[in-house]
DNA sequence: GTACATGCAAAAAATTTGCAGAGAT
DNA sequence: ATCTCTGCAAATTTTTTGCATGTAC
């Protein structure tokens, strides 16, 4: 049964790798098996120490390069706003976030009313109590959506 | 006016900071005025170099210790899941996350729905588009709250 | 006076890069 | 044959720490 998802998972991220013209090496190959069986939210390092139970050979550097890769590939995600250096919130008012996907800055948001609802079937989460929901909107911001439309795309 | 904001925000830092029994000293004062005034989400780094135009003599470290200090005494936040190393995402479906206040670990939430209402007239975001809302929920998990519920608490 | 804070320099942690050789298409 | 990918080692960037001295309370 896990088996199964994992097998299935696979696939989906070897394809997606493919078709975003990503050679199939055994390094990205073992990458993508390791990722495609991760419960969790690995880091770079993590990643590192399982693939290299299977390949023992492989380098740091690689790991970072492939996930770097995958990311530009759409396979993988940076969680969150995470890496580089920290950014420290002083707004001391209760607001969220919008950041723009392509330079990467946030502005702060105001909300009037946020609603959700989670679904306990599919969510294990060990939750003990909740006290907080941030949002965090994700587009372009105007300045880069200015720069798409004419120019050559510019990021971060 | 802007002025006025800026003291009101410092007057609070400033307490908040005292009462958290922090000692008042220059260079502490000079990064209360700095955050006070900070209109973004600056990094320890851009704070430094803003710290530096009233009191070149300071070090790098005593700003990334009195940053941790402050976001100790609750002045302070770091900016939703950033610093340390990066984690990745590798589930394809649509969620969400819980975030351990205590311990940081990262869990996957499925939300059945989710509302908000952009307040306009208070949020001078120059989002062109906004194509995804990423929530996070912050609490305290299961096993923190058991710790914290009988033993001393345990952190990070 | 004492405990906390600071500066400096060195260390640690996370990530990136240059380069020459190996391998996928 | 070509263009990408890899390993290695060195370089960068961000953050932390040890220690002697200074200073707010």
């Amino acid at each position: 049964m896990k088996r199964s998802v994992a097998e299935r998972r696979f696939a989906t991220l070897h394809e997606r790798s493919a078709s975003s013209g990503l050679r199939m090496t055994p390094q990205r190959e073992v990458l993508l098996r390791v990722l495609s069986r991760a419960a969790d939210h690995p880091t770079a390092d993590q990643l590192y120490r399982q693939v290299r139970r299977h390949l023992p050979s492989i380098s740091l550097a690689t790991v970072y390069r492939n996930v770097q890769d995958l990311v530009r590939a759409g396979v993988l995600a940076p969680l969150e706003h995470a890496g580089a250096a920290v950014q420290y919130e002083v707004n001391p008012d209760d607001h969220h976030h919008f950041v723009c996907r392509a330079c990467g800055r946030v502005w702060d948001v105001y909300l009037r009313s946020i609603d959700y609802a989670v679904d306990r079937r599919k969510s294990p989460v060990p939750a003990a109590t909740i006290d907080r929901a941030d949002i965090q909107l994700h587009g372009l911001c105007a300045g880069c959506a200015a720069r798409a439309g004419s120019g050559s795309a510019g990021a971060r």
